[in-house]
DNA sequence: TATGGGATTGTCT
DNA sequence: GACAATCCCATAA
């Protein structure tokens, strides 16, 4: 049986705009009682706080909610977005307010608790190809606000080869003015997982 | 305590 | 394409 173990550390040491490509082919991992759920990302948002109208620590804005983006990478910035979990990863040096988003896997392990968490009627597309549809299929939740994302049970794990990256402006930010262009959208330029 | 808005999704037109 | 669902959080008073 294949074990799968997280990533080294020091991983997450690089800047966040080469993190976001980084991510892209790893697995990410969710282990909880019912079982274990992965899935190999394949988009992912750059989130730059102080320069960057559509971040949340834009401007170096330090509350309860972004203060583990201040804190070293590594970590899950999770928060509740209408009606549904996001989750990104903390990037960036330390008291620099910077994540990278998770926006869409290619399901890999536990699929069927993905069907069960998410509607046996849904496509498989439909399992993880947006930054909410993915954390509910994974099981990850507000609660796991601040998780080191190099240990069990939430973490990055070495995934696969990818072929070439495609790079654009993100999404669901237009009300972030001259943000709303800024190229740091990535994904697998080949998927069929990515979203939208 | 009250208020306004949002890094989304699903449904309806 | 438009909009409702539904709720957390930051801000102001």
């Amino acid at each position: 049986m294949m074990v799968i173990q997280p990533i080294n550390y020091s991983f997450f040491q690089q800047p966040t705009l080469d993190l976001a490509r980084a991510l892209l082919g790893k697995l990410l991992v969710k282990e909880t009682e019912l079982g274990t759920v992965s899935g190999w990302i394949v988009e992912t948002e750059a989130y730059i706080g102080p320069e960057d109208r559509a971040a949340h620590g834009f401007e170096n804005r330090r509350t309860k909610r972004t203060e583990v983006m201040f804190g070293p990478p590594g970590y899950a910035y999770t928060y509740v977005m209408h009606t549904h979990c996001l989750m990104n990863v903390v990037s960036g040096e330390i008291g620099c307010p910077e994540a990278v988003l998770i926006r869409a896997l290619e399901p890999c392990c536990g699929i069927d608790l993905m069907y069960q968490r998410r509607g046996k009627e849904k496509k498989e597309l439909a399992l993880t190809n947006g930054p909410g549809k993915l954390t509910k299929s994974l099981g990850i939740v507000k609660g796991d606000y601040g998780r080191a994302l190099f240990e069990y049970p939430l973490f990055i794990a070495e995934g696969k080869e990818i072929g070439s990256i495609a790079v654009g402006p993100r999404i669901g930010i237009h009300n972030s003015r001259e943000a709303v262009h800024y190229p740091w959208r990535f994904w697998v330029k080949d998927s069929r997982f990515v979203s939208k």
